[in-house]
Parts: C-alpha cells; structure tokens; sequence
DNA sequence: GTTTGTGAAGGCTTTCACAGCC
DNA sequence: GGCTGTGAAAGCCTTCACAAAC
C-alpha cells in the first residue's frame, strides 16, 4: 500500500473509469455488509460481473492500493475511492422543474445518500412556488436562482423541466455560476463554455430495450 | 432512397449505435418543430454538436436514407427511425416500487409519449398498496406480477425499488415471463438468462461531476 | 504459493477522406 | 457544384500475460 496520487491529470482519466469507480464503490458497500475486508481482484470480479485486469488497471491510474499476494483492504479501498471521486466533502444540489421526476429526486436515496444535498427545489410556474414536497422542502421561485445559488453555496443545478425550458435554464445556472448540470431534459444543452453539463435521458434506455426486443 | 433493411443481424450493432439512434430521433422531432423537412448530415452534426461521418455510419447500418447531393428527409428519417427502434407498437410497462422515483415515472414523459405505456405500478408494502399516483393509477401488491404481466400484456419491468430488494424483483420478473429489465436500483442484477437487463444508476452520474469538481 | 501493476496485443469506435452519385 | 456511403486510418478501451512483490 503506497502512496495515492493526489494530483491527477484529470483528462487522462476517461469517462468510463471514472464511471466504474463509482460502481467499485457500491461493490465496496456491498462486501462490508458481507462482513467481507479483504478481496482480490480476481474475487471482485468474479462476484460482480467485471474483469479483474479492468480493475486493477482502472485504480492504478490513482494508485498503488493493493498488496501483492493478498489483494484489497475493503475499507481502505472504499475511502481512497471516495476521495477520488471528491465525495468526502458535502455537494450542494439545487433541482430546476418541480414536476414528478424533480420532486422524486429530492429525497432519491442515490442523491440524498453520500455527500449530496438538495438545497432548493425551483420552478417558473407559480402555481407550483410554496407547494411541500416529500422531502420536506418548499418550492421556490426559479427567478431566485442566482440568489441561492450564492447565498446556499451551490455547486450542482439538476435540470428536470421539459425539453423546451433545458436551455434557457442551463444558460441561468451558468450566469449563477454553477459548475456541473446534470440535465434529465431531453435535449442536448449547448454552449456553456466552463460549465461541465452531463445529459442523462431516461427515455434513451428505454428505447435501446424496444430496439432489443424488436431485433429477436 | 432506397431499402430499409428490416432483417438487421442484431449482434453486430453496438450499443453505442442504438443509443444515438434515440438522440437522432429527438433531433427530428426538434427540426420539425423548426419546420426544417431536409437535412445533411453535416446541418445536423453542426446544429446537435454530433460528427456527421458518425451520423451516417449509424443510419448505413439499417440502409440508404439519404439523397446524395442533397441530404436526408427529416419526415422520412424520422420515420425510419421509429420502425428501427420498435418504437411504431405498443410497449407495455410495469413498474415495481412504488417509491418517490416509480411514482414520478409513471407520467414522466420520456416514458408515456412514444407509444410506451404504464399499465401497472406495484409495491410489496401493503400501507402503500391502494395509493393514488399522479397518472391516475392505483398501486398494487406486487404478490400478483404474475398475474399482471400475463393479463395486461406486459413486456417490459421497471425496478424501482431500494437495492437490497432488486435482486429478488429481477427473478420475479423473468419468471413471470417479461422480456426486459429497466433496473433503477443501485446494484447489479445478475443470472437471468433469457431476459435482457439494463441497469441506470443515477447515484453514478452525480459521482462522475463530483470527480471532474474536484480534479480541476 | 498468490496477486498486483503494467507493457503489449487485440478489439472496438470514431474520424478521415474520397469514390460514386445526385 | 453538393452530399452520401464507406473503406482505411487513427484513436480509444479492454484484455492478455507476465515480471515484480509479498
């Protein structure tokens, strides 16, 4: 177990890695409930469908977690990949689009868990401004989103208005100074320059399954 | 213009391919709106941020859509599209987990436009059993997916239940003879043979911007 | 003995660039 | 003139296989 690198050339990272970083994560969980402290990469690999080689490749970019001849200390293992993805500080969220699937994602276990916060939940519509949600938040006014974005300390703006409000709502959040969107609307948002949008279109993956059974 | 291969040899499209084919498909409806009935590959590459080889690499796979010198027919391809997918029948859903994140997919649009169609959303909690949801829907036991699927022609499952339960949710739904799994859970379902799964971590997205924040 | 970390190989995906067609 | 469809090239990602470490 030596050193792990703090200092990361963030492009040569792919996308990919960083995705199944998360997903080693959720195994890490899994095995701790197990009771389980020590795995191999072959072991890893074995009881979830991965590649062991992938594994090992994927950590070494950040580095020399393992011991040779035993394997991974779980727990260990578990807080060097929650560093790397940045989620031992607390990430504030602010929710655009009060309909169901915003209102469902403001106490969304995958969202609440961790270190992520929804701070605020907006929308234009002012028959919706003061309705309670489940989460126990109260809608907000989305004109006021330069003002919470500052003065909550946000980071991240969720997009789940429809299609035809993406964009628009994506250029306010870059004008707050978010960082990171991530955007459920389905659309591809252009041309913020500095802002990092990441598209998530639930309705895609649903269709490559109609594709799949469509296709014997 | 000239055939549409209806007899694709399924395995050697990637996914990759099919997953793009959906973002297309949105990038018609919206050139429609824009009442724009003709396009080349490099207007649409241009104008969605995609790259027009790759445009017309993926439509080569399914036949010849496109008019040299001139472009494609927006209506026409759109068209073609749709039958590509599967998506010009019926697909019927049912949801299991009752949740905040079932109940918001239950008239999410991205699930009830296209010709997809809930037709049942279900949860093992009997103080749930009965509720109400936004698209009118009440819940039911999920002791009777079986019976659901077979009665309401159902093809495809929804999980949306914590992870501890989707294992044993997956299982239920191959053995009530659905074709294809969207899995929302945050685990990796496995060991259906037969029945094709797609797992959505959200929780993996938000962890992905937490990555790129913190490395620069 | 076992397992990691890693160069090399192999496979897959994207992009280039142009012949063929309008 | 313009644009598609497509082989070839480039780039990227995964997997293999083994030296180094325990």
């Amino acid at each position: 177990m030596t050193a792990y690198k703090r200092h990361i050339d963030n492009s040569a990272i792919s996308d990919l890695t960083v995705a199944r970083l998360s997903v080693y994560l959720r195994c890490m969980d899994r095995l701790l409930e197990l009771g389980i402290e020590t795995i191999s990469s072959q072991a890893l690999a074995d009881r979830f469908n991965l590649n062991s080689a992938q594994i090992r490749k994927d950590l070494a970019y950040f580095g020399e977690f393992g011991v040779r001849g035993v394997g991974y200390n779980v727990r260990e293992l578990r807080q060097y990949v929650i560093e790397i993805l940045g989620l031992d500080r607390e990430r504030r969220l602010v929710i655009v689009g009060a309909g169901n699937l915003g209102t469902a994602l403001c106490h969304y276990s995958g969202f609440s868990g961790g270190n992520f916060l929804v701070v605020g939940i907006l929308d234009s519509d002012p028959s919706r401004i003061g309705d309670p949600t489940p989460a126990g938040l109260l809608v907000e006014d989305a004109a006021r989103l330069g003002e919470i974005v500052a003065q909550r300390r946000v980071e991240i703006g969720v997009i789940t208005t429809p299609a035809s409000a993406a964009q628009a709502v994506s250029e306010q959040m870059a004008a707050a100074g978010l960082k990171a969107i991530l955007n459920f609307a389905p659309i591809r948002v252009r041309g913020n320059e500095g802002i990092l949008v990441k598209t998530v279109d639930l309705g895609v993956h649903l269709e490559e399954l109609s594709f799949h059974l469509t296709h014997v």
